[in-house]
RNA sequence: CGGGGUGUGGCGCAGCUUGGUAGCGCAUUCGCUUUGGGAGCGAAGGGUCGCAGGUUCAAAUCCUGUCACCCCGACCA
């Protein structure tokens, strides 16, 4: 029961009155201020006495709720060999994200970015029957991304804690459960850490498999975007949501497509304005237009491109970041001018889907451009367009795609509500894998009938170290940072304000009472200005501040709530059992 | 990889245009004063000015090259 208390007058601790400035973010600034943790390289980070106690107290309820849902805990190295990743073609497939090196003998390695396949290989070697199943194993470890670019402190580094578990299940409804097992874990931890969150729907993005929700952490630093509905519970990661297709129209009757002569038109807004000018006898929106966008697609471990023509509906733009969820895991880039030069069927600014399919280029477009619809695009030669080009009669798409950027206002894919837009980080994402890994392992358990059943899996993450700076992020004021409850560097920050010999001895006794205890506490008893130690102590951010100064004489102290800023005046002999109530979780 | 920016004591910055013995604030050390809101006075330690080459009597400053880092965009816990 009795913990330690924590001197400041010995603490490894020192505090910068200055931004650091190379950070931008608040916790990136906070957490370097306060000397939680210090910059060693480009996205990777040591942590200082404070930092690390914050992390290991995330640590904690991490494990505490995976170990409630049955996980088991184990630990795989971060220095893994290549075969298995070659096995299931992420060796390739993840791209220089991947942290690639060789040993002595030129063999290769990697520093593993998530361990799906170490998972599934170990359950394998250890598990055979269906009586073994279900089963979550989970670690908490050290992951290693060649992030192109580091950013924001630890919210964004090369090297990084994750706790990654992995559920085995014998049917999609054991999977199904396990799935629930871990969505219903995570909505305890970030309730317990106090974060403000929201579950989205998801890509499954270099994971592979099917359903997926995130986590995000309501920030507007965060760098996703999702977007919820007005009326109902949906909400999706941009890059996740389904455009809703409008109803098909008929195809007989309808006017025939016309090209016109339309000069000095390469971009959409001059098109309109053109043809309403035009005496066509009716009025064209951006809407009505459709632009042909060229990129072209590599897939993993290919060398050669391919070109794609994505068709948008004119009054938006394509969304790289949702194009590229669409394409996964193929690499997307736009055209270049020798590809142009290579190509000479596509005419800049009018391109048309006639050129694309006479010349084999794959063809998708969004998913409101259905049968049925006219479009006003590209005639395939400068200076002209086509109207009235009808989708399913002129023109057939080889299909659709999600790559339109997704608007606040565009109607809710349930079809209740209009969406509208906010920003999140992510803390957590969870995957039904399905059989993608294990049947590359071949992961079987003989089943009752003597038959192998291929194992079905989960994979769920948590950004453990992440969550240090969500924390900080989500809780902090002009002050400095603010600890929840429970997860901070200790309990209560007792602040001995005054020189005389009398105040630091009552310091020490109430320290020495509460840490008996089993209030963490963190005593500043250095022989610094009142003005010092209170600026620290809002800076550090311990929930709960004890000044021990001038009232002690009368047999009182001032307890300040770091968060609301409230103070009230208590007596000596009271003040211990106060605290420890309030500290207790 | 594209665009922008910065490299000067531990941290934050000035000096560079117009070459001439490297400076300020914070932090650190010592002394005296001070002690409920980042104290005052005095003293002190600490810098290959990112690196390499060039121009010059002389380079932090000008020229060339190079490296690193940061920020904005494409990747992800």
């Amino acid at each position: 029961m009795n913990t330690p208390i924590t001197r400041m007058s010995s603490l490894f601790l020192r505090t910068l009155r200055e931004d650091p400035a190379d950070a931008e973010v608040p916790s990136h600034k906070l957490l370097v201020r306060a000397g939680y943790v210090r910059r060693v390289a480009p996205g990777g980070y040591s942590w200082l006495p404070l930092g690390l106690r914050v992390l290991r107290n995330i640590e904690t309820v991490v494990r505490e709720e995976m170990d409630a849902i049955g996980g088991q805990e184990i630990q795989f190295p971060a220095l893994l060999p290549r075969e298995p990743y070659e096995a299931t073609g992420r060796w390739s497939e993840y791209g220089d994200a991947l942290f690639r090196l060789k040993d002595r003998k030129g063999a290769d390695y990697l520093l593993g970015p998530t361990h799906e396949e170490l998972f599934a290989l170990t359950v394998k070697g250890e598990y055979s029957s269906y009586k073994d199943y279900p089963v979550i194993l989970y670690q908490v470890q050290t992951k290693y991304r060649d992030e192109a670019r580091p950013r924001a402190g630890i919210l964004r580094g090369r090297e990084f804690v994750m706790k990654d578990s992995y559920s085995f299940d014998l049917d999609d409804e054991g999977l199904a459960r396990s799935y629930q097992l871990h969505r219903d874990a995570y909505i305890r931890i970030f309730d317990r850490l106090g974060l403000e969150y929201v579950i989205v729907k998801a890509t499954s993005g270099a994971m592979g498999g099917s359903a997926s929700e995130e986590f995000l952490a309501v920030a507007e630093t965060g760098e996703d975007t999702y977007v919820r509905s007005t009326e109902s519970g949906y909400a999706a990661n941009v890059e996740a949501v389904v455009t809703p297709p409008p109803a098909e129209q008929p195809v007989e009757g309808r006017p025939e497509a016309q090209v016109h002569y339309t000069p000095n038109t390469p971009t959409i807004e001059t098109l309109v304005d053109f043809l309403n000018k035009a005496g066509l006898g009716r009025t064209f929106t951006a809407a009505d237009t459709l632009k042909n966008v060229l990129v072209k697609t590599r897939q993993p471990g290919e060398k050669n491109w391919e070109l794609l023509a994505v068709g948008v509906p004119g009054d938006r733009e394509v969304d790289l970041k949702r194009l590229e969820a669409s394409l996964e895991p193929a690499e997307v880039a736009l055209l270049e001018e020798t590809d142009f030069a290579a190509n000479p069927f596509l005419v800049k600014g009018y391109i048309g889907p006639g050129a694309l399919q006479a010349n084999g280029v794959r063809y998708l477009v969004d998913p409101r451009i259905v049968r049925g619809t006219a479009w006003v695009t590209g005639a395939d030669k400068a200076d002209h367009h086509v109207v009235d080009l009808l989708c399913g009669r002129d023109f057939t798409p080889d299909g659709t795609i999600e790559a339109a950027e997704v608007r606040e206002g565009d109607a809710s894919p349930d079809g209740h509500g209009t969406l509208v837009a906010a920003r999140g980080i992510e803390i957590g994402h969870i995957f039904q894998l399905g059989r993608k890994y294990t049947d590359a392992f071949e992961v079987d358990a003989l089943g009752p009938d003597s038959k192998p059943v291929r194992i079905t899996m989960g994979s769920y993450g948590v950004g453990v170290s992440r969550l240090v700076a969500v924390l900080a992020e989500q809780h902090h004021d002009e002050l400095g940072l603010v600890w929840p409850r429970g997860i901070g560097p200790a309990d209560v920050h007792v602040v001995v304000a005054g020189k005389d010999e009398a105040v630091a001895e009552g310091g020490e006794r109430i320290a020495a009472q509460l840490s008996e205890r089993g209030v963490r506490v963190l005593l500043d008893d250095r022989k610094a200005t009142p003005g010092v130690k209170f600026a620290d102590a809002e800076l550090i951010g311990v929930p709960t501040i004890l000044v021990v100064g001038r009232g002690l004489a009368k047999g009182v102290v001032e307890v300040k709530d770091r968060a609301t800023g409230e103070r009230s005046e208590i007596a000596v002999d009271e003040v211990v059992e106060q605290l420890v109530a309030l500290s207790a979780r």
